[in-house]
DNA sequence: CATGAATGAGATTTCATTCAT
DNA sequence: GATGAATGAAATCTCATTCAT
């Protein structure tokens, strides 16, 4: 019981390692020996507690996934009104973007598996049902408060996550395009515009 | 005099199989062989043609980039009225991820090197642009014209380029998620609704 | 304990195979796999120990130039006259050409590197660098006990070492063109009378 | 009759750009194509006049050796006395090293084909016993005269010519390793003592 | 004669994975 | 558990040479 599990921290220590790599050489251009560098272990080590490179990258993608959701299921549990958490999950999910940028890119990499690797795929997909749920439930709650018009929650949930990604990849690209708070600002409005009852 | 140009042809030619390639193997995981074996040349005409793999690469982004632009440009020409314009433009641009699916993969797959490739970032970014603008232009005559509210045409036009980016991506990880048709109609209404002077 | 340096010995064994494939196939002809199988290793592992061919070439240029460098040395040591100690560094140097010819062409191969490869460049030169002090100060200690008349001993090391090496080269060229033990010993006559006071 | 040998002229064109060609790029660093370009003619040109690129590096051997050769028996031309001939021998062979240094480089680098190409070995040996025996036969001359000691000619032709190789071997590799004016005159004057009647 | 598109063999190099220690 | 030496497949790229035009 107070024996820490190794295996676990040890598999931890690989992925952050893991995740340094990839922020730093891109999702394609690092080795299993940058990886065993990066983390002070040996190469061998890594396929001890990982099948191979690609069980490797799905733990890299569960802890990503994983962490984005945490922080934003973090800030949103302390609020009850329906309109409020909608304003705070649109601003920490803007947030996580300016504030980490190379994770979340780390996070747009595995985008690039969609066509490839069916598990990717499941687990992004599953990433988006958690974050639309989350979002969707809460919508719900403003319709049947009154506060928010006759709309499908799903898909202004959905609408919501789209204009997070968009906006965040036009200034990813280049970050002059606009003002990170600006856009944000108007982005909020127009969402919220879409869901208020006035 | 009936001899085309031989290079810009062959050049095309292996441009289109690369496309092919990408589609079918990933942007990481095909080789010059693939491409060669997909065009039905030798290995070695493509290094002649092009200077290395990543030559290669640029001409399929330019090639990707300007298809989705020109057919874009193509249907937005005939229209005036700026909240038809608007509603064309939104409608072609989900319009192509829906029919050409693997083509608007490959186009994502080069947001992947935002980190990695300065020059996929500029001609990404330089895409990202012209797409706005043009947008931007006709809510700028939108606004002049009394149709549309007093809104920043650049930030607007941003926002409808995000929300065609963002809903097509959670679609593209599931497609069961949501009805392709219905979710664009829902979008479009918050777009418009966000625009249109009531 | 019994283990020795796994490293060392490989480096060693793969820089060995190395001036194998040099003398049999020359210096532009051999291929990092031609040094594998006459390694008896994998092509992998060569990478493994060395940077790139490169790397490995400088490893050999290294040995070469040291071995060499050793041979002189211990045959020298053992003797205090000047005099002799000139005839036998002469000696000895024609000696290694006549006994290790394909050793001293491997040496001899570098030389083209003058223009292509600073790094060879430097080695080399600071291979011959030791030549000529090592051979300059048993010419300085000659002139001290006035055995030698007052030259200059750089210079007179000089013409020693050019001497070697251009009557070996003629030699390489065509070995019927002179009997080597009769060039021999009139370049050492010439070079002695040079030297010593009559 | 006065038509001009088209295809002599082409030959010595491709030639004399494949010299530029190795000066430039070292002796196995440049390609056909390399050529191609700087002769200003076609690569399939090139394989029409000469079989394959062995047939090409003979010629520029051929080139070389003969425009050194040309040099030195044009200077001994018209001087009569032997000592005098050995002087101008030795000054102008030391004058080509250095004023057309990357010439002289160039004829360097066919040193390491000794032992793997038979015919370049031929050429080269061909090429040095011209030198000898033009060297050999004033030497004989001075003999005859009584200026020169009784000497055995080839043999001294060949230390004057190994002492000119040599000593511009160590002076390529590091030209800052002695003035070159000062040990031509140190050479020479050892090379004469040898040779001159006291 | 002349061109340059096309080929295909082969070279260097990288790297995930295995396994004896 | 842990190491790192070793493997071998595969990838990119180069280039002499050929040949239809």
């Amino acid at each position: 019981m107070s024996k820490p599990d190794v295996a676990a921290e040890r598999k931890d220590q690989i992925v952050r390692a893991t995740v340094d790599c990839i922020t730093k050489h891109g999702y394609h251009n690092f080795s299993m020996q940058d990886v065993a560098r990066t983390a002070g272990v040996s190469k061998g080590i890594i396929h001890y507690y990982f099948l191979n490179k690609d069980d490797l990258m799905m733990s890299v993608l569960d802890k990503v996934s994983g962490d984005i959701e945490n922080i934003i299921a973090a800030d949103m549990e302390s609020i009850s009104s329906p309109i409020e958490k909608i304003k705070v999950f649109i601003a920490v999910a803007f947030d996580i973007v300016r504030s980490t940028k190379e994770y979340y890119q780390v996070n747009m990499d595995f985008w690039t598996q969609i066509n490839q690797k069916k598990e990717v795929r499941q687990v992004v997909s599953r990433h988006y049902a958690k974050f639309r749920d989350s979002c969707a439930k809460v919508i719900e709650e403003g319709v049947k408060q009154g506060v928010f018009r006759q709309v499908n929650p799903q898909h202004q949930a959905s609408l919501i996550l789209a204009t997070v990604d968009g906006v965040s990849l036009q200034w990813l690209f280049d970050e002059a395009v606009y003002d990170y708070t600006e856009i944000v600002k108007t982005a909020s409005e127009s969402l919220l515009n879409n869901l208020v009852v006035k």
